[in-house]
RNA sequence: GGGCGGAUAGCUCAGCUGGUCAGAGCGCCUCGCUUACACCGAGGAGGUCGCGGGUUCGAUCCCUGCUCCGCCCA
């Protein structure tokens, strides 16, 4: 064996064989009892980020340690078509070459991206290998296949059929460069410093009212002023009407309770097409609703030509310098607010009302509050409870429409008689009327809604597969905070709707990894950490063991390298302690034979001591997992195996294991050793898979992938009477040994064994005085003798039914 | 404006339902090339657990107010 652990030389290969004995296929037909994780389907184009690496690793070692407890695993993976991404890649490329996908044609700008998908399509699925998932990768859906584009139609018809789909205007966020609406939930709000226009309107009968706005141009769309009901100042003009400036239309003046009276003048002025509250005022007032910005983000105002086909934020400027002629604007400051942008493409996105299809979300909501209320869906950490449940008890009905090239075509069409009807096969005649003239909906799904599938539809759904019926319902969903409304949420709502099951019973959310300095990692700004640096720097193992340490308890974590850096070190250990044994006994050779159980009596103190730390450990790490507090399993297999059992054991056992004298004492210290270390092994492979792997080959009970041996099980021998007396004995006794190294390192004498003599009494009843002498002078190291000279002082120390003098001696030279 | 979370050793963080909880890793200091490992071993120093109140026999852990940081919603 090496000296040192080198993951590149050991990672590919046990990818290879974890490939080859496909230990993430899972039989439907087993009659193991099924453990399923849906995977958060990537960008399929995509490239790994920390936050999946981390997210990734926790489902990976969830999924390897219930295979290891029996349980048939389907962990399920995919990938998204992502489309608003892939599109925007497109159209820059297409505008490098100085086209655009208009002059291209639909048919030519689908081929390139077909072409993109084929180039750069699972290359996600290969940056996921490089940490040893164990994904059934017999089972990848794509949201794109063609099995599961039908099941969107099957949701989306029964939805429209039963009139929870309908087309209608509405205010939305849209982006003038994606010509798309925007979810509420994919807005990217920046912080704008802008400026505050207090403007002047005069109004009839001749007195004024002053709104403020930082939106100027927008006035040209006002069809009311607002004003908080019984608000004093402006008791007098409410009823009454303004005339605005430049437009000249007399708009009325309205009392409605969204209006903050703290804010600006406590007048707002009101524009129904471009701002969602004054949308929704604009409706409790039946105001006129104008559209003044084009879906290009250009002023659409025909009947003021100085205006008229201006980008917004130049209109902004003429708007304002024509109100400043007219003396109309009272004063101006800054303000600093949120803005909106596109979380695509970071333009400003613009309010503004357009037609668009949308999910009547009410009725699906109250079965998943439901659901999560009685407890039947959990989420980790606890606290995000409050969170789903506060957004589904406010649910909003849901845009799924979206202006885009690529994605799913919503399945509607309309025939030349006016009938709309939704299709699941593509229809040749209309339904109602057999007319053959149909035209189909322009609009693409929003991605999130085919998302909203994912854990039905990936096995089959809406067939009856023996898939769906094995492996439906999932059982947990690992994802991170920021999707629980995208996501989660819908998932459960479309989950009860279809199967009328949910969807998992447990939401796992992970913590967000920030950069060193809490900042948010960014691709764009340059501060993120790709996963696949850090496993070439420090082996999957490594990386895998981090994410796991750090990922659970939903508090974010700085991303810190030296903490990767030190399960590298582990990995290390967890090697060489493992060659230590193979060169003790392995008898020349790489692997350690058989080594057969003494008989109990033949146990010395110190391996009892080991197997009841055993006994704690592994029913602690299965509390551990089932509470998927995974950073508590993994920190104590790490201070077990390092220093109770490298540090410790192995170093009071050390002495037995040479060749020699005390035959029955080596082989109840080898079978101790070796039922140890393949015990920790088992427990740290599902978060350190190569390392242990490589690691259990050289061990007796050598299998061909720890996936196919069973979660460690504690013996009665761990935990009868005796062990737990000899345990406390030589917990005190490693007591003692720390006290002495203490006392000689504070004299200045050196470590040698005839630097410190020892007289020891004990009160023990498993530890003998020989066997504590032996300890001593093998720990200590030390002189153990029957008396001192007296020619010395001594020092007595006391622990635990032991008293020793110690006597230290040959000062170290300064 | 509403809500959530954080503030624990120089750094990054653990501390579940109040009483061996004051911890880990890294860093630092001292010593050691003892044939598993210097990707190491041994020993050690470092914290009034953000601040002010309160509940309690007793609070880092519960309640409340405040300060600063992060996030979500509006």
């Amino acid at each position: 064996m090496d000296k040192a652990f080198d993951p590149k030389a050991v990672e590919p290969r046990w990818r290879q064989r974890w490939e080859e004995l496909a230990i993430g296929r899972a039989d439907m037909r087993s009659s193991r009892p099924p453990f399923v994780i849906a995977l958060p389907p990537p960008n399929i184009t995509g490239a790994l980020h920390m936050g999946h690496a981390c997210g990734f690793s926790i489902q990976d070692t969830l999924s390897r340690y219930h295979r290891m407890r029996g349980d048939e695993v389907e962990w399920c993976p995919g990938t998204d078509h992502a489309a608003i991404a892939t599109q925007n890649v497109i159209e820059r490329q297409l505008a490098e070459e100085g086209t655009t996908k208009e002059a291209l044609g639909r048919e030519q700008f689908q081929e390139r991206v077909d072409a993109w998908y084929r180039e750069y399509g699972g290359r996600i699925y290969e940056q996921m290998r490089r940490l040893g998932f164990s994904c059934d990768w017999s089972r990848s859906r794509f949201t794109l296949d063609d099995a599961y584009v039908r099941a969107i139609r099957v949701v989306f018809k029964t939805l429209f059929d039963d009139g929870l789909i309908y087309r209608g205007p509405r205010i939305v966020n849209w982006c003038p460069r994606c010509r798309s609406a925007i979810s509420d939930e994919e807005i990217d709000w920046q912080e704008h410093k802008d400026t505050l226009y207090y403007l002047r309107y005069p109004v009839d009968g001749g007195d004024f009212v002053t709104v403020a706005t930082v939106r100027p141009e927008t006035m040209l769309g006002d069809t009311g002023v607002a004003v908080a009901p019984g608000d004093p100042r402006y008791q007098a003009l409410v009823g009454r009407t303004a005339v605005l400036p430049l437009t000249q239309r007399a708009v009325p003046i309205v009392e409605d309770a969204a209006v903050r009276p703290e804010f600006g003048t406590g007048a707002l002025k009101v524009t129904p097409g471009h701002d969602p509250t004054d949308y929704e005022i604009g409706r409790r007032h039946s105001l006129p609703l104008i559209s003044v910005i084009a879906l290009d983000g250009t002023m659409d105002v025909p009947a003021l030509p100085q205006f008229h086909g201006m980008p917004v934020e130049q209109a902004r400027g003429a708007v304002t310098e024509a109100l400043r002629e007219l003396g109309v604007v009272e004063r101006e400051e800054e303000y600093v607010h949120e803005v909106g942008h596109c979380d695509r493409c970071g333009s400003v996105l613009e309010p503004l009302v357009s037609e668009q299809w949308w999910v009547r979300m009410a009725t699906l909501a109250a079965p998943g509050i439901a659901a999560v209320e009685a407890g039947e869906i959990a989420f980790n950490p606890s606290r995000y409870t409050d969170v789903y449940l506060s957004w589904m008890r406010n649910i909003r009905d849901w845009c799924i429409s979206r202006q885009l090239w690529l994605g799913h075509a919503i399945p509607v069409s309309t025939c030349d008689n006016g009938h709309q009807f939704a299709w699941v096969d593509p229809p040749q005649h209309c339904g109602t009327c057999g007319s053959a003239r149909l035209t189909a909906d322009p609009d693409v799904l929003d991605t999130w809604f085919s998302s909203s599938l994912w854990p039905f539809a990936i096995f089959g759904w809406p067939e009856d597969s023996a898939d769906l019926q094995h492996f439906y319902p999932t059982d947990v969903l690992v994802t991170a905070r920021d999707i629980i409304f995208l996501w989660v949420a819908r998932m459960i709502m479309m989950g009860l709707r279809f199967t009328g099951r949910i969807p998992f019973h447990d939401v796992i959310i992970t913590s967000t990894i920030q950069a060193a300095d809490g900042s948010r990692m960014n691709k764009s700004k340059g501060n993120a950490i790709d996963p696949l640096d850090m496993i070439e720097t420090y082996g999957a193992d490594a990386v895998r063991a981090w994410a796991a340490a750090v990922g659970t308890g939903g508090q974010d974590v700085r991303f810190n390298e030296e903490r990767i850096e030190s399960y590298k070190r582990f990995a290390n250990k967890l090697w060489n302690v493992t060659r230590f044994l193979v060169a003790r006994l392995g008898g020349g050779e790489d692997v350690i034979p058989a080594v057969h159980a003494p008989a109990p009596e033949a146990l010395e103190p110190e391996d009892r001591w080991m197997l009841a730390k055993l006994a704690l450990l592994v029913p602690e790490c299965e509390v551990g997992f089932d509470s998927f507090r995974f950073h508590d399993v993994m920190e104590r297999l790490y201070e077990t195996a390092w220093h109770e059992f490298c540090d410790r054991y192995v170093e009071m056992a050390k002495l037995r294991l040479t060749e020699g004298v005390d035959e029955p004492s080596r082989q109840s210290a080898a079978w101790t050793a070796v039922t140890t270390l393949d015990a920790i092994l088992r427990m740290l492979h599902p978060f350190m898979p190569f390392v242990t792997e490589e690691c259990a080959q050289h061990l007796p009970e050598a299998a061909e992938t720890l996936q196919r041996r069973p979660w460690p099980v504690v013996e009665p021998v761990y935990t009868e009477a005796r062990t737990s007396a000899a345990h406390d004995e030589v917990e005190s006794l490693v007591d003692l040994v720390q006290r002495i190294r203490a006392l000689r390192q504070h004299s200045g004498a050196p470590a040698k064994r005839d630097a410190v003599h020892v007289v020891v009494r004990s009160d023990a009843r498993e530890l003998s005085l020989a066997q504590t002498a032996r300890l001593l002078e093998g720990l200590v190291p030390a002189t153990v003798l029957e008396a001192h000279t007296g020619a010395a002082p001594a020092t007595m120390i006391e622990t635990g039914p032991f008293r020793a003098d110690v006597v230290i001696t040959g000062k170290r030279a300064a």
